[in-house]
DNA sequence: GTTTGTGCAAAAGCTTTGCACGTTT
DNA sequence: AAACGTGCAAAGCTTTTGCACAAAC
């Protein structure tokens, strides 16, 4: 684990925001003068891989989330403010956590029936 | 409505792959062949405001979708294929339309205290 | 010394936008 | 003629990548 790999991990873990790359770059400068932008994006892959990380695509930009374990989120339509909801707190249908809620989206993610069979190959 | 939005509506509603801007610019060339990606984007963001189409966002690219009733997606990791779920089939758990289902997501779209706030202004 | 990661800069998507022109009312 | 939509091209943003150099093992 690189010195650029550990501060990056170590910003995105100190935040609850689901920062974007930019905003850990930035921060990453504070401490790391010369770092660059294209070592942020590699080890945000990398820790996403490792499944150390959370990846969250958003319009924008992809969001950053050190919380891995299973939870779902709360966008706002208007600021692209994105915050961590749990499961006990999906009771109540249309206001959480002061947000006016407006949709529900349930995305399920994994492999169609032809990358798993490309897979075997 | 311009012949250009009713072209790029019809062609989003005559398919179910959830198309990006980019495969709806290709089909409407055929129809109209000076119609510029330009064009493409402003109407496809139009329709959206209209509720007449929904859109979806990926990690590549944003997805349209001309289905606007209330529905899930389901979307293969790989290839980024995505394909809609209804209410009723999400019963079987790790399966679905075949897809080998490796993670679940719920998105909760609204407007956050602070927005709310500033619409009132 | 081989592998792995880095900084830098350029390039590669996808999307938006300024502008002059065309259409519609 | 005023309002609106278009085609074209340029610009904008986020993300990726090739390369030479540095660090780690």
């Amino acid at each position: 684990m690189s010195k650029q790999k550990e501060v990056i991990y170590s910003i995105v873990a100190s935040t609850m925001t689901h920062p974007t790359a930019d905003w850990v770059y930035d921060q990453a400068r504070k401490r790391m003068p010369r770092i660059s932008l294209g070592t942020v994006y590699r080890n945000l892959h990398r820790l996403c891989d490792e499944g150390r990380l959370l990846e969250i695509t958003t319009k924008r930009s992809s969001r950053y989330d050190a919380n891995v374990s299973r939870h779902s989120h709360l966008r706002c339509l208007e600021c692209d403010r994105l915050e961590d909801v749990h499961q006990q707190d999906l009771k109540q249908p249309r206001r959480i956590h002061g947000y006016k809620i407006l949709e529900s989206r349930m995305e399920l993610l994994g492999l169609c029936p032809e990358c798993q069979q490309n897979d075997q190959t």
